[in-house]
DNA sequence: TAAAAATACTCCATAGGTATTTTAT
DNA sequence: ATAAAATACCTATGGAGTATTTTTA
């Protein structure tokens, strides 16, 4: 099997016409590439140069070996440059997977910053619900993915860079309205709307208000936050949103109020989620970085 | 350095998407293998794959390696491709030269053979005159030469492969033209129409008619043996051509005769030059076997 | 005779093999 | 417990160096 070296060898053989020049230009003796060269002709069997003690010329079949050996030198000259752009961090394509109760909010926040500070960095950014992004960083097809946490990880790497309370969204016109906190157990016999099945929103909205299976009109649940926040402003019930998405949603619905959601611990936890052994962890460190500082 | 057999196995890991398979398809252990991508890995410092006990994945930036990888080995199999060629004769380029009192004459004769056994082989062929052909495959831009002999070589190698004699071409009205047979000593008192200087065909007839001297007139030597031909049919003179060129100088001119000059000896003798280390001596007497088989 | 490539010879790095260990399911 | 990759360890090949020889202009 011909090696790079040979190759290599023998371009610098063919750019200088001379073994000796050769052997310094790619800091080897004279032996050592006379050695290679002899051993890439055997080995292809064709005579690449004809020399003698004054001249070194290119055979026919020399020429044709030298050009393909030259695409060759490039590809892999290419493939070094690809490690180089590697040492620097953030250089290269990077999917993420986000589920659709943190997109919105979150990366308009962050990413511009992202691609402020790494602008080789190309992302591929996927939304869809936490078990289908939880299948896909699983079989490799995402690097990582940002979820709500608590959600059940198993053998997969969670690295959280953030917690936040819910809040009640009401409307103005209801007995709640004038409040700046609330606890669960106050929301016991008010309407909450929730977003349909899938969404993890809905079971940690669940969790948080454990009580209220009861009080929830299953046939109201919605596709987004945004539709839920609809039906709020439609005087059909509370619902129960995010810190990080209340900027977004209630700007111009003036007749919209947020209480606190006063229960013990956060209520959610942000956290990107690789496999166990994922390569670039160190990556993944880096933007949660600029994620903590974007966020404060 | 990374290695072309490191690509090769990376590139079976990539297929496989399995250590043992791979290692397999490359007929070494799974140890080597293993150790070898581990060594490419280390020496790109990139995780190429992903692996555990169950399952191997590409990374983001193994997908950017393997790309690459893949046009390396591609190029690389097109070497050993042409290698292969290689190993039949005459299938890659071939440069000859050949002389103007030769080539047009010698090549109808044995090219269509010459193109029908080695469809393959592109041939280049250099019409120019024997000293301009020394140097150009001295200097490596012709593999080799057809020249005319006796013809100073000094370091090249000469694959005699026909002889042949003079000609003396005359018209019918002439006192010679009755002659089957002519000495150089008949010719003595005759007006001999020669090619311009640099031609190597005028020094051999002169060689040949040496007391000539005298008697030539250079005012009339010409560019080829064609236009001597038409000379020699407006009574201008007596002019000496190669027995090959005789069929297609004469085949219309009725009035013409050609009288064969008898001297001892060929006069002349056709050879393939090269360099002394050219490197493929072979297929210089494959093409020789067929132009002796074609002349003959 | 001089300049250049080839060769002889030695040494060391490393590729490859077998056997074993580690690891995660 | 099992399947798979990593590792330890040994061997042998081959690449690199220095010194020398061959070659031919």
């Amino acid at each position: 099997m011909i090696t790079i070296k040979q190759i290599t060898y023998a371009l610098a053989v063919a750019k200088h016409k001379h073994f000796k020049k050769a052997s310094e230009a790619c800091h080897v003796s004279q032996s050592a590439l006379s050695t290679a060269i002899s051993e890439l002709e055997s080995q292809l069997k064709m005579q690449i140069f004809e020399r003698d003690n004054k001249k070194v010329l290119i055979t026919p079949v020399g020429e044709l070996f030298l050009e393909k050996a030259l695409r060759v030198k490039m590809e892999v000259d290419d493939i070094y440059q690809l490690s180089k752009s590697l040492s620097e961090p953030l250089s290269f394509p990077l999917s993420i997977g986000v589920i659709p109760t943190i997109g919105p909010y979150l990366l308009p926040k962050v990413l511009p910053r992202v691609r402020a500070e790494f602008p080789k960095l190309q992302l591929k950014i996927v939304e869809d619900q936490s078990h289908t992004l939880v299948d896909k960083v699983r079989r490799g097809e995402l690097d990582t993915a940002i979820l709500a946490l608590p959600y059940p990880l198993e053998n997969l790497h969670a690295f959280e860079f953030w917690q936040e309370d819910f809040f009640i969204v009401t409307h103005q016109s209801t007995s709640y309205a004038g409040m700046n906190e609330i606890s669960s157990e106050q929301l016991r016999e008010s309407q909450l709307l929730l977003l349909e099945d899938g969404h993890c929103l809905k079971d940690q909205a669940l969790a948080v208000c454990s009580f209220q299976t009861g009080k929830i009109d299953h046939s109201f649940s919605g596709t987004s936050l945004y539709t839920l926040i609809e039906m709020v402003a439609g005087k059909m019930g509370q619902t129960l949103v995010p810190e990080m998405a209340l900027d977004s949603l209630l700007d111009k619905n003036v007749e919209l109020k947020a209480i606190h959601l006063n229960e013990p611990g956060p209520h959610r936890r942000l956290a990107f989620i690789t496999r166990l052994n994922y390569a670039n962890v160190s990556n993944i460190e880096i933007l949660i970085k600029l994620f903590k500082q974007q966020l404060a």
